[in-house]
DNA sequence: TCCCCAATGTGTACAACGTATTCGCGAGAG
DNA sequence: CTCTCGCGAATACGTTGTACACATTGGGGA
């Protein structure tokens, strides 16, 4: 066992510390995980490699996280410092300035979008505080529990779904070295075109060639997102 | 060389196949592997379980997918068969009725929502038909092509953002054998519980004491669809 | 003051994974 | 009948997560 089973991650780490002598520590681990997913992508973050990179036996961080579940998590918790709100704003600047702020960090460390499920559900103090302000923000406007989580839901549904595909092909441009969007197209380009020599997606086939802004992510993100912020603003009557 | 380099999947599987009498095929391949996937997760489709239940030496399937990237690709195609969206629809039923498919589809198959990153964005033939169809239905409805892309992609992000979280708590669930959300929450109670004790989240306290429709999953995709629908009628003045 | 024990890092090891490579068979074309 | 080439078999290698036993070290009770 290497550290105490049935109780979770940040329960421990918010009890004092035994001995204060210690090399290794929690943030110092999440510190260097997160330089290497952020540099190399999460596929280079290898117990091995992270211990290399403390300078350390492979097996020396298993002293303070119980596996790479648990390192991913604390990977997650770590960068969701650099996210906070506001306060005192409406709750539809609350709403879309969380949406925004979300982007912004999803694409300083797209791995985000590539962790494994268990990851992605984890409830991380610094993301329960983040969930807890957006909710805050909803509150006092006459809806129910249901509505204001439905409100929240839907934001944040729509900001993963939108930033899992934004950050894959980011993810593929920065790999292969592209410049942009269209060196991006050349490259993807034989498949592509052998799709459309088919003649099966002609209305897909139009968009390449008349689309104006295949290529400004932001205004993609964003028109989305104030169609989203439309919707509940009618549905929810705010 | 497993198979011919710089050749796309799609384009040597629509080339006459040489010899009939194979007893392998990339049907057959495809089928096997989807079916381990939906019965054990995954992470339980590796190439060496793929090639047993096919009774088949463990490198056999590379004669025929260039590695486990390509078996993912051929397993979303596999599954996307049973996505079939109606004629003769108004945009907004189209629309609507796609993301429901898709949850449908995505909860038969709750692998689709793990898959990594390159797998998500791959261009399957089957994935560019859906595309086609809800994009032609918003067709001649007087947009111009970034403002249906738009649409389409919002629609696509919320469902996808949506079940990525939906897929996750099924599978948790199903993993541990639990009937319900609220063994769920039993089994999740510890973790919960000491966040709760913080008396960092009052808001989200609230919700889980009073929220009436924690668990009716559909009910909470269709009403963020719905406001989702609302606000791209409402912007794009349909 | 000394000693001992718990906490922490080290070293070795193993099973499972993706896949490169090399071989041998067996059927269709000439 | 033979040649050849498509397809599956066999073997092997490097990398991964992590179990387990050991060494060390520093602070508190005697």
């Amino acid at each position: 066992m290497a550290t105490d089973e049935n109780v979770s991650l940040w329960e421990r780490l918010e009890r004092p510390a035994p001995t204060p002598r210690q090399v290794l520590s929690p943030q110092r681990i999440a510190t260097a995980a997160v330089a290497i997913a952020d540099a190399e992508g999460l596929e280079a973050v290898t117990m091995r490699r992270l211990a290399a990179e403390l300078s350390v036996a492979p097996m020396a961080p298993y002293r303070h996280v119980s596996g790479k579940d648990d390192l991913l998590e604390l990977m997650v918790d770590h960068v969701y410092a650099d996210l906070s709100l506001p306060d005192g704003l409406g709750w539809r600047e609350n709403l879309r300035t969380l949406a925004v702020r979300t982007r912004r960090l999803m694409l300083d460390h797209r791995w985000l979008a590539q962790l494994p499920p268990q990851a992605k559900l984890s409830l991380t103090p610094r993301r329960m505080a983040v969930a807890e302000k957006a909710l805050a923000a909803l509150d006092d406007l006459g809806l129910d529990a249901d509505a204001m989580m439905s409100a929240f839901r839907t934001v944040d549904a729509y900001v993963h779904g939108s930033m899992n595909y934004e950050s894959a092909v980011t993810t593929l441009i920065a790999e292969q070295n592209l410049s942009d969007g269209d060196e991006l197209r050349d490259t993807l380009a034989p498949l592509m075109m052998w799709h459309m020599r088919t003649g099966r997606y002609p209305t897909f086939q139009r968009y390449l060639h008349t689309a104006a802004r295949k290529d400004d992510t932001q205004w993609q993100f964003e028109s989305g997102l104030d169609c989203v912020l439309d919707g509940i603003a009618a549905r929810l009557g705010l």
